[in-house]
DNA sequence: TGTACATCAGTGAACGCGCGTTCACTGATGTAC
DNA sequence: TGTACATCAGTGAACGCGCGTTCACTGATGTAC
């Protein structure tokens, strides 16, 4: 049984990660200002301190929000996409692409800049943040183990080396039944998305993006299917 | 002839662009205030106005002051890298990693998140600013040119469309003799090296990055240049 | 070579602004008996 | 069901801070004759 009071503080805090969002969206991560968010949600400054320790606080409740959306986003354009591998691919990297355009600010505070004197909390933040990674290597590893994903030629890492031990870790945290090659390429594809996305959004293809960013992220798309090895 | 005067000022100016890249590092770019440029130069504060129009000229300043750095780098790595195409695109890619790391800060004004507020001037940072991308696909060029590059079987765009006509504005532009889809692999494969940076440097390969991130980079780097079809 | 004038670097005060955070407080809501 | 007390949302003033930019000014440097 939830008490009036209680509803209406979940109401303010979600209240305010709206807020929080349209100045990220105005004035960008490191001009996020409790007072502007106060006077927006038409109270005095001091009373969101009832609400977020302080501005760090305010930071983190964007980012875990923002990787949320992001991920479900992602997670609703895979449930619509039964098909193959490759098509559910295509479909996350499409996900990816359109979130980031009809979300820039946030996606600028996730993937962008690190904000100057603020590091997120990574019991927070970790699992909200490996949602879409975790989502593409499970596509990969669910073609592997339909035997429909193209291996790598290269051989694995040297078994005692950092990296493979790092990648291990990663192998055990998700369950994916992956050799090495096969990760490393993955992780590749992964940032290769994310590149293509920060460049477009960034502005670093150009005022018109080559004319037609649309189709270029298409062709792109299509060849990082490829070099994950799905066919 | 160069008065005293002309010198001291020419040296001012050097000292501001230090002292900003200063502050970017220890602040972020939307903090970077005249003032504390100022207090840094031992100066009141109204006297770099004498120096640099507004915040967002020294902003500019240090946006050209970065894209040259780096591409001083590529370029001084390139010299000294006369070898084969493959072994070309490795030691630019390598360069631009190790630029990126030791000047994170200034990495982050030219490849993070946009200023807010601020929009660069493109005819004073669009050349420095294509110095990699046309380093790249032009080692690409060339290894066209020497009937070494491995031209991906895809056909070219549609040649009425946007995306064509995009790409063709760079190949006049730069004078590559490249058909549209080497273009198009030159510009992800251009893209996925920034994002394996910026994914690294922002942090989103977690705070251990798989263990070695300069062994995963190097592997990263290899398949890139498979990517980009240089054997 | 010397002098008169123009140029320009730097000063210091002022403008109006926004920020994060603390603190003692009022008054409404919730709870235990 | 009614009452006494505890909890908690929100107030308003205050703290000390930094910011960009303008303006009239002083005094040194440079230049034209």
């Amino acid at each position: 049984m939830t008490t009036p009071r209680q509803r209406a503080r979940e109401q303010t805090m979600r209240d305010i990660v709206r807020i929080g969002r349209a100045q990220l969206a105005d004035h960008g991560a490191a001009a996020l200002s409790l007072r502007a968010v106060a006077r927006e949600l038409g109270v005095v400054s001091s009373a969101v301190y009832r609400y977020v320790a302080d501005r760090d606080a305010l930071l983190t409740l964007l980012v875990v929000d923002g990787y949320d959306e992001l991920g479900d986003a992602v997670d609703a354009a895979l449930e619509g996409e039964p098909g193959g591998h490759r098509d559910r691919f295509l479909a996350l990297g499409r996900a990816v692409r359109e979130w980031a355009l009809a979300e820039p600010a946030t996606y600028a505070l996730l993937f962008g800049s690190p904000v100057p004197g603020y590091a997120a909390p990574a019991e927070r933040t970790v699992a909200p943040g490996t949602r879409v990674p975790a989502a593409m290597l499970g596509i990969a590893a669910d073609a592997h183990a339909a035997g429909e994903l193209a291996l790598p030629s290269e051989p694995d890492e040297d078994p005692g080396g950092a990296l493979s031990t790092g990648l291990h870790g990663i192998r055990e945290q998700f369950g994916f039944e992956l050799p090495d090659a096969a990760l490393r390429r993955g992780v590749l594809v992964w940032a290769s998305l994310f590149g293509c996305v920060s460049f477009e959004l960034f502005g670093q293809y150009g005022p018109d993006a080559f004319g037609d960013p649309a189709t270029l992220f298409e062709r792109h798309l299509a060849r990082l299917a490829e070099g994950m090895g799905l066919a």
